[in-house]
DNA sequence: ATGAAGGTTCAGTATTGACTGAAACTTCCG
DNA sequence: CGGAAGTTTCAGTCAATACTGAACCTTCAT
């Protein structure tokens, strides 16, 4: 890796690790988003990220849960094959809508808990379990749109292509 | 407090803890999403969560940045008074598009360090920023598209309720 | 069978970082 | 000015946890 590959793949490691994944997961994933070829064995990227095999492994399982990373193998070699897919977006996306159903149903509780309270001091819970379920159920309708424009987008351009210097 | 009240309490610590903030954080966001009156000051929390003042008054710092809470004071009373507004909520939604947005730049930096690999290779990182940069967008629209569906509808039921009772 | 190679598990380690509590700072009152 | 009330800062402690590395398991080739 270059420098500035090994910055974004620390880049990365650091950010998904602040924000609740380990810092291993997040190097695995920028890794896996640059590498070249794309689908690589436990081994390759243990020693791109200087990292355990053990780490590797737990990573791996991590990752593959959500669906950030896709393990393949192939017929006549005993060793698995990672990559990131290109539905890890969605899964992405999918799984930040998780975050919000798990407010929502924080929220839900404690209303559940806070049943003979005034209305006044229940409203701001009932505001936050509102604002949870409208994200929940209306982002990944946006989000399935963009993708499936994304996708008509990226047939047309493949056509263009599939034209591009024939004078 | 009562025990359902601690737990719902301790709940958002553990929640908000998994992704990236303190424990503590959430623990006082929660407090004061179900406290009574919703202005508390820093002793009164600290005593309801059994913190240290050190811990509240850093916390509330780490809460105040992003908008989470609110801070005010009274004339004549030397005491600061801490709150969960309503737009909280708007800004919480908005520092999770600060997340979309900095998953955006690494992106961003990646391809930039990447920009003499093969278009193949570089298309992951492309879609990911593009990804990005349509959820930071859209979503914020789309957010306050409801809040003020929201408002309207409220001032509707206050009316509403200002009627109720009257057979 | 035996061995080699890939993968997983887990006990141990090292590091991080959240929280405590005391000291320092600020602001207001007598 | 002295002091009390409130808040912030920070060094120190303690717990959580990310990672290592060795042992173990599984699968295939000879």
């Amino acid at each position: 890796m270059t420098p500035g590959e090994t910055q974004f793949v620390e880049e990365m490691g650091q950010f998904l690790g602040s924000i609740g994944m380990t810092p291993m997961a997040g190097r695995m994933w920028g890794y896996l988003l640059i590498c070249d070829p794309s689908e690589q064995t436990a081994a390759q990227i243990a020693d791109a990220l200087h990292a355990s095999r053990g780490a590797i492994s737990g990573t791996a399982r991590l990752l593959a849960g959500p669906g950030l990373i896709r393990r393949t193998t192939r017929p006549g070699d005993r060793r698995e094959y990672f990559s990131a897919p290109p539905e890890a977006l969605d899964s992405m996306l999918a799984s930040a809508g998780a975050i919000y159903h798990q407010m929502g149903a924080i929220a839900e509780r404690g209303l559940a808990t806070t049943a003979d309270r005034s209305p006044e001091s229940r409203a701001r819970l009932e505001e936050l379990r509102d604002v949870m379920a409208f994200v929940e159920r209306e982002v990944p309708r946006l989000v399935g749109e963009f993708l499936r424009d994304r996708a008509a987008a990226q047939q047309g351009r493949t056509a263009v292509a599939g034209r591009r210097g024939s004078p």
